[in-house]
DNA sequence: TTCCTCATATAGCTTTTCTATATCGGCAAA
DNA sequence: TTTGCCGATATAGAAAAGCTATATGAGGAA
C-alpha cells in the first residue's frame, strides 16, 4: 500500500465527498471545513493522482468516466474506515474483559461460567489467561484475578480469599492412610511453579521429618493434579485447583488439615475511575462463587 | 462519515500499519517515516478513539482483543483506498474517450463501431455524447469531431470533412419529382437546431421562390431523419445524417445537388502534447470512414 | 444589466506531521 | 552484576499540510 504515500489521504477523503454529494459547499459541510479548503484539496489530490476525476461545470461538479470507478473505490474505503472508527468508540458495555491465571480458568472458573451466564445474560466476556500482572492502564483488561501478596503499586486491590494448601489424592489411596503422619510418607506429584513447599502444611499439621519423596514432577499445576487424581501420588493442592474434583469425588483431602500459604486471591483494577456495572457485577458473582467453594472445607 | 472528522486519516492508517506489520519500524518503513513519527501517531490515535489498540510488550506491540476487528476494518478500508488509488494512476492506454455529438453518434458512428474494434482490438472506446465544446484540458476527453467553422482557441483543430446539405424524401415521394423546382414544391420537416435554411440549397440549385412549406418541426434531427423515411416530407439532410439510410434505400437525394454550408467536421484535440497512439489510431480510422461516406455522393 | 451560485486563487495563520535526539524498560549475553 | 541491544516513548523545533478569510471569475437566470 506504498502507493498512499503519494497521495494525501485528507485529499482523498474531500474527493470522496465531493463525488458522493455532488458540490463542494455539501462537502464542506460534511467534512466541517470552508468550500475553499475543500476546493484547494480537490484539485491537489487530483494532481497527486495525475488523474482528473471531475469535470467543473456551473452546476457543480460532474465525475468523468474515468472518475466514477475511482470514486466507488474510494466511497467504499471510507466507509470502512467509518465502520471501524465507530466500532472503536463503541462503548462495550456488554463486554467485561477479565484476566486470570490459565489454572484458574481450567480449574475453577470455565466450569461455572455457565451460573454467570444465567445471572448477567447481557455480559459477554472476554478470558485472558495469563500469570503476568497486567498493565491496567495500557491494556483492555477490565478486572484481573490474581494470586500474591497484593502489593501491587498503581493497581487498585482488593482481597477476595485466602489461599489455603492441603494434601490431595486419589480415594484408595487415601484408603491406605491411618493418621496424617502417614501422609508424607506417600510418594508426592509437585507442581515446579508452586510458590510454596510442603513445610508450610507440616508446620501448620505439627509433622516433624522429611517431607513425601518426589515421584513426578510437572510445570502445569493442572496436569500435576490429573497425576494425583490418576493415584501417582499426593499433591499439596488448593482450593481453587482441587475444589471441584473434590466435590465431585475423584479426590480426598485426608483428615482435612490445611495451611494458609500467605497468599491469597485478589481482584486487581485499575486505580482511580469508578468502576462501570459490569465489574462490580462480575466481583459480586466471583465473591459468592469464591464463597461456596470456600464452604467445601468447612 | 463524520465519525471520521474526530480522527486523524493518518493516524489511522499509522494504525493500520502497525497492526497488519507488527512493528512501528516495520510501519514507518512502509509509511516513508521514522519510528518516531508513527509512534506519536499511533498514540494520538489511540487517543482520539478512545481505545488502546495495541499492548505494548518488550517485543513490539501486541493488538488487544478489542483491536483485533478494528484493525481489520481499517485494513480492508485502507487496501480499499489503495486500489482506488492505483486505479487512478493507471494509464489507461487502452480507453480512448471521444466525444461526438449525439446525432452524429446515432445515425454514423455507433453503426460502424464494430469496423472500429476490428481494426483495433485493443481499444475500448468511451462514448460522450454532446454538442457542447468541452474543455479538454479540463476533462478526461482525448478527441472530439465538432461541426462548425473551426474557429476554436485553446484546442488543436484538424479539419475532416465540409459539411454538405441536400433535399432526402422517401421513394415514393421522390418517384413523383420530375425536375429539381419539384423538391420545393413538398412539405417539409424541419430540425430545429439546424444551423443553416434551405436558401443555402436553393441558391446552389439555381432555384429561386419560397422554400418548401413546413409541415413538422422538431428538436432532434434524427427524429426528424425518422420522419422524412415514414414519408412525412421532404428533409434537408447533411452526409453523416442520411448516408446510412441512403445506402439502405429508406432515403433518396433527389436529382444529387448538395450544397455547402461553410461549416465543417473537425477533430478537436489538446493543444500541445504529443498525440498518443491511440488517438492517431482512431483518426486514421475516422477519416477512412468519412472518405467512405463521402463517395457515395459522388 | 444585475444578482446569485459555484468554483478557484491567494495570503497568511493554525494545526498536523515529521525529524533529530534523548530516555526508558525489558531481555539476553558476557 | 554489568553491559549492550531492541523497541517504544517523550520532547523541541522545523517543515508541511490544512484551513480561514477574502477576492475574483464564469455562467445562468431574472
Amino acid at each position: 500500500m506504498r502507493n498512499l504515500n503519494s497521495v494525501h489521504l485528507n485529499g482523498l477523503r474531500a474527493l470522496e465527498a465531493v463525488g458522493r454529494l455532488g458540490s463542494l459547499q455539501a462537502a464542506a459541510d460534511e467534512l466541517g471545513v470552508s468550500v475553499g479548503a475543500v476546493s484547494q484539496q480537490v484539485i491537489k489530490a487530483e494532481g497527486q493522482l495525475g488523474r482528473l476525476l471531475f469535470e467543473r461545470t456551473p452546476k457543480g461538479m460532474l465525475i468523468t468516466e474515468a472518475g466514477t470507478p475511482v470514486l466507488a473505490a474510494l466511497n467504499e474505503g471510507f466507509v470502512r474506515l467509518s465502520e471501524a472508527v465507530a466500532m472503536a468508540q463503541r462503548k462495550d458495555e456488554c463486554i467485561l474483559t477479565i484476566s486470570v491465571a490459565p489454572v484458574l480458568a481450567a480449574r475453577w472458573l470455565v466450569c461455572r461460567l455457565d451460573r454467570f451466564m444465567e445471572r448477567h445474560p447481557e455480559i459477554n466476556l472476554r478470558l485472558d489467561a495469563t500469570t503476568k500482572l497486567v498493565n491496567l492502564a495500557a491494556s483492555d483488561i477490565d478486572v484481573a484475578i490474581r494470586v500474591g501478596k497484593g502489593h501491587w503499586p498503581g493497581v487498585k486491590v482488593e482481597h477476595l480469599l485466602e489461599q489455603e494448601v492441603f494434601p490431595v489424592c486419589s480415594p484408595d489411596m487415601a484408603a491406605k492412610l491411618r493418621e496424617p503422619a502417614d501422609i508424607v510418607k506417600l510418594p508426592a506429584v509437585i507442581d515446579a511453579h508452586a510458590m510454596f513447599t510442603w513445610d508450610v502444611w507440616m508446620r501448620a499439621a505439627g509433622l516433624s521429618g522429611p517431607p513425601p519423596t518426589v515421584r513426578h514432577v510437572f510445570n502445569d499445576a493442572s496436569l500435576c493434579l490429573d497425576a494425583a487424581i490418576a493415584g501417582q501420588g499426593v499433591m499439596l493442592a488448593w482450593q481453587t485447583l482441587a475444589g471441584f474434583s473434590l466435590q465431585e469425588g475423584r479426590l480426598v483431602a485426608p483428615f482435612g488439615i490445611r495451611a494458609s500459604t500467605g497468599d491469597g486471591y485478589y481482584f486487581v483494577t485499575a486505580e482511580g475511575s469508578r468502576e462501570p456495572k459490569k465489574v462490580r457485577d462480575f466481583k459480586a458473582w466471583i465473591r459468592e462463587e469464591m464463597a461456596e467453594t470456600a464452604a467445601i472445607f468447612g
